[in-house]
RNA sequence: CGCGGGAUGGAGCAGUCUGGCAGCUCGUCGGGCUCAUAACCCGAAGGUCACAGGUUCAAAUCCUGUUCCCGCAA
């Protein structure tokens, strides 16, 4: 089939890559315009672009799809379909009308559950035991198309936001394959639409909420710790410097000292949090690399009673 | 040239401000102890202090330039 497909990062990659493979014309490339970042603030292309440009593929990076000679762009490809993956952009109804049979999406989660711009993250935050990615045609209200299909993955307790997001943009990929196969061959696909009394919705995260407060149990900082691996990094500070925290598990406990204190230093560091202990594993000091909290502590002089904060005053 | 931090035996760090013996934790190797061990004790090896130039009686340390790494910001 002749294929727009609209993304932008990493998530959208094994879609693309999928997609090609299974020897659809991806006659568009739909993706956002390189912008400045990176340490020097250059010009940066999204991976899909990095991707499409392997391909040689049609690359299309309009600031918006509001301007109507972008749509025209759009229209002339004469798309059959049109498969979105976290591409960042509102896409016009008149856009989504475009293709023959539709616009279809790879959403991060078990819809209705988590719409929105963070579903990994809050699932994780939130203690779910399991999330998932769900193929849904696009509609121009926020993720709230039909279902087309969905599958499912277990959260443990050693997953972080990274191991998700990697499983779930593979499990994507494959099951847009098989839609568009079935589609290919019918002409139409089955979905369901979405139960609207167990939506809910996953906002972006904010920095605000990278910092560790300790007051909170152990199972909870442990899930902040890995829904905020590997971006934007949980974090806290110990004697007036930052510290990231990349990886910690929960341990219980009935020991009672003050939420912060570290009250091992063997295998790594092990700090007291409002209720039970919390293992790290993995952290990063200021302008160092991250490192196995093992050989973090034997460079670092830490003693046991050295307390993390939650602000630059107390010491 | 957007802003800031960093580079020191194999790993992680201190020392740099105030120039004057290359130091710490760990690892490695050898020996000891132990039923045994990632435990403990004794000993040893291992460095062009990122690179280039400059100042100085003397530079890891001060000055200039370069490379690479990390964070912020997006």
């Amino acid at each position: 089939m002749k294929i727009i497909f609209a993304g932008t990062p990493e998530f959208a990659v094994p879609a693309l890559a999928a997609l090609i493979e299974a020897g659809h014309e991806v006659v568009m490339a739909l993706t956002q315009p390189d912008r400045p970042a990176g340490r020097g603030m250059k010009l940066k292309a999204s991976p899909v672009k990095i991707l499409a440009t392997q391909h040689q593929l049609n690359v299309f990076q309009p600031v918006s799809l509001k301007d109507t000679e972008v749509q025209a762009s759009i229209s002339e490809v004469n798309a059959d379909v049109m498969i979105v993956a976290a591409y960042g952009l509102i896409i016009p109804t008149v856009v989504l009308n475009m293709p023959r049979y539709g616009c279809y999406n790879i959403h991060a989660s078990l819809l209705p559950r988590w719409r929105g711009a963070a579903p990994i993250h809050r699932s994780l935050l939130a203690g779910d035991v399991e999330t998932g990615v769900t193929i849904m045609e696009v509609v121009p209200a926020l993720d709230a198309g039909a279902m087309v299909s969905r599958g499912v993955v277990p959260i443990s307790d050693v997953d972080t936001t990274q191991t998700l997001h990697d499983a779930l943009s593979g499990i994507g990929a494959k099951l847009m394959v098989d839609a568009m196969a079935t589609l290919a061959v019918n002409g139409i696909l089955p979905a369901t639409p979405q139960d609207e009394s167990l939506v809910t919705y996953a906002h972006k995260l904010e920095k605000s909420e990278a910092m560790i407060d300790w007051t909170k149990s152990a199972v909870e900082i442990s899930r902040q710790v890995r829904a905020f691996n590997p971006f934007p990094v949980a974090q806290s500070v110990l004697k007036g410097e930052i510290y990231r925290i990349w990886m910690a598990t929960a341990i219980q406990s009935d020991i009672k000292v003050q939420a912060g204190e570290i009250v091992s230093l063997q295998n790594g560091l092990t700090v007291a949090c409002g209720n039970g202990l919390l293992h790290i594993s993995e952290l990063q000091a200021p302008g160092g690399k991250r490192l196995d909290a093992q050989v973090f502590v034997q460079g670092h002089h830490l003693k046991i009673g050295d307390t993390f904060n939650t602000e630059f005053d107390a010491a």
